[in-house]
DNA sequence: CATTTGTTCAACCGATCTCTTGAATGGTGC
DNA sequence: GCACCATTCAAGAGATCGGTTGAACAAATG
């Protein structure tokens, strides 16, 4: 039935609400491109150039830069010129808390993710991952090695406390590395990161007790939970 | 330096990742558009119809379908058939969750949010807001008037315990229900909800002490605090 | 100052999104 | 079983987005 009274009390300043929902669909936009948020867990890793990110991310420069300055006008990411690069970062933590919450959602209410996890991740890995707060629990008591299976520019940028950095590939290369009485603990960017899956049923494969941390890097951080970063040549706070 | 090596390791199954982006990104997309934004901060109130969102978003009934639609697909909302309506309502309060985490990205990296509340919703209300657990003990110690400012269909799917409930454009006519020797806190449906502004801004320029819950009544309900909901008629749980 | 290298800009085309309009659907209640 | 009603579907016009290409720009190097 249409009611023929006037608009629905046009409030006062609907503008004000109209803007600022325009405003907070600005950052959401910029949520909404897979390979914007990839940019965003390879940021989340730690300050990068535009090329190594179009190469990491499977773009061309152009294109990432394009799709950096969008999250750059959304306020998910800064900038800065060193040397003959720009390196872009983070904004903040929030975002990586806003990250978290967008993939929180999408985990309970898409099937589809579920899915997609059963699929290709758990096929690798079955085990239940560590919490953060028990991992670090068993650092401090030396009971685990805690595996950083992220490239090592990544790990540069900040890692878990004595964590050991072998990228994936070198895995098998390298697993006289692993002490072979502890429990192995592998992480990499973020909660579905597949090297992590990937590294754990490889270990397991071999005899090696392994499981993932729950989350990545970032989540880890974002916990307040202790980082260590190498230091690093040309950095300057 | 132009590295000519092969494609950076085309890893296993970067597949399930580009897969899982697209459904993180799908969510993402279902909140990038304001129009859809404002239907989910009335769908926080509470459960309600296609029509009645529609008028309250001021939008053709079509047009509102189709985002609610929209919203369902990315897992934000669901609905059920209630007599001849259909009634739609948030899938979760981890939804309610994600929508903080947006705004309080935007809040602290847009200077547009802060340009337009300084401009719109400052003009109307500069004290601080009181946090919700400080309002929750001197509601309890019944220092405190509570004022729900939102209209009556919103108030009745859930308000602050003992809240007063006088819709803004009500507040002047009503101003005698409200106890003259307490403090009144009004809210309504978020942090950016004007009601609550307008309403502290009117009735403190009557000498009536009044100050803003900080936030609405989905983040209350978000931080489990105690909510009162009407018997409903038609209710079934 | 000229060159090199990394990043950004500008223009373009195809794809996707948004809103309108008008018709179709499908429960409900009589 | 029938008519009604709220909601959804379908199609189309206009706008926005996404990726490519090639040129422009900026900082460092020699």
């Amino acid at each position: 039935m249409v009611q023929e009274n006037k608009a629905p009390a046009p409030e006062p300043s609907s503008q004000a609400k109209r803007a600022l929902l325009e405003q907070f669909a600005r950052v959401a936009k910029a949520l909404a491109h897979p390979n914007r948020l990839e940019l965003l867990e390879f940021l989340a890793q730690g300050e990068r150039t535009v090329e190594s990110l179009a190469r990491a991310a499977g773009l061309s420069v152009a294109n990432a830069s394009q799709h950096l300055q969008q999250l750059k006008q959304a306020g998910l990411v800064a900038s800065r010129r060193a040397g003959q690069h720009v390196r872009y970062r983070l904004a903040d933590d929030d975002v990586v808390a806003l990250m978290a919450a967008l993939r929180e959602v999408a985990r309970r209410h898409l099937a589809e993710v579920d899915r997609i996890v059963e699929a290709y991740l758990a096929a690798r890995d079955t085990l239940e991952p560590v919490p953060a707060t028990d991992l670090l629990e068993r650092i401090r008591r030396g009971e685990v090695t805690v595996l950083d299976v992220r490239p090592p520019e990544e790990y540069a940028a900040g890692h878990l406390p004595g964590a050991v950095n072998i990228p994936l590939e070198e895995l098998e290369r390298r697993l006289g590395e692993l002490p072979r009485d502890r429990e192995v603990v592998a992480y990499c960017r973020g909660p579905y990161c597949v090297l992590a899956w990937e590294a754990a049923g490889r270990l397991r494969e071999r005899g090696i007790p392994a499981r993932r941390l729950e989350g990545g890097l970032p989540e880890w951080r974002l916990a307040g939970l202790p980082v260590e970063v190498e230091k690093e040549g040309a950095g300057q706070g």
